[in-house]
DNA sequence: TTATACATTATAATTATTCTAAACTATTGA
DNA sequence: TCAATAGTTTAGAATAATTATAATGTATAA
């Protein structure tokens, strides 16, 4: 989902009803230069902030997953106890940091492409993803 | 931790009281050939199968987070919905099979090493782990 | 426009995990 | 050996993230 167009277009193209709801979302996730990586509290907040009206914890929830489904949204893991989404949806890696808890984007070309010698038997690559985990230099991490 | 011994010396070198409760769960987890992938909920499973007496979930809690702070369990990021520990503490890559939801090693061999060309400025590199996921050739997976 | 299928909402339910406070046990040292 | 004490276990309550429910609302097709 490309940035600073028609959101209802784009929704109606995806086959989601294009809701103020669901265009409100699409437009603070995809109105931006930057990607964005957020939980689905961190959308929450946000919208909250920008927003007169409130939208539903659970149509938050619901968005998001629809818009993931289709493909405009990843999942991300790194800790157990949130979910993080990115809306770089390109084959990218990440730098997490264990400081601020804050994840970045690792570009593909800031690492050699990743040969995978022996796969399981049977089974189909998905995906390939380097997490690496940074921290300060003065601080103690595991 | 290494297998076949005995955990009531190890607990102690670890600076953990060798109570009944941790040396089993150390007998379930390290006496083993291969490699434990698991998540709070199989060990528990485990240990009441195994075991005539209960032990506390808030104990499978306990202990497991005591044996990974002295660095003997590894915990891995897949989902956001579960911890998953590894009793395999060596720096290597995984395998998750999206059809099963089983964790599988890849050996450090199996994949080229990764040099991060550009780091966080002000950071240092912890980890650097790659997870594949892998699905069943005819299935669909996003 | 109206029927219908899909969405939203508040709230309840669920799941994984952590907290609490009382009962228990390993260790220390007299 | 035996109490003091510091650390551990436990059941159950509390919390946090997420999902389900069921009633109300809205977009779309006919």
């Amino acid at each position: 989902m490309t940035k600073n167009c028609n959101f209802i277009d784009k929704l109606r193209e995806a086959g989601l009803r294009p809701t103020k709801q669901r265009v409100k979302i699409c437009e603070i996730l995809f109105n931006r230069e930057k990607t964005f990586h957020f939980t689905i509290n961190d959308l929450a907040k946000k919208i909250s902030e920008d927003l007169n009206e409130k939208i539903s914890l659970a149509t938050v929830y619901n968005t998001v997953h629809a818009i993931q489904k289709k493909g405009y949204l990843k999942e991300i893991a790194i800790n157990s106890d949130k979910s993080y989404f990115d809306t770089n949806t390109t084959a990218h890696h990440h730098f997490y940091d264990e400081d601020t808890h804050e994840l970045i984007d690792c570009d593909q070309s800031n690492i050699d492409s990743i040969n995978v010698k022996n796969n399981i038997t049977g089974k189909k690559i998905n995906s390939v993803e380097v997490l690496i985990k940074v921290a300060s230099d003065n601080q103690n991490h595991n």
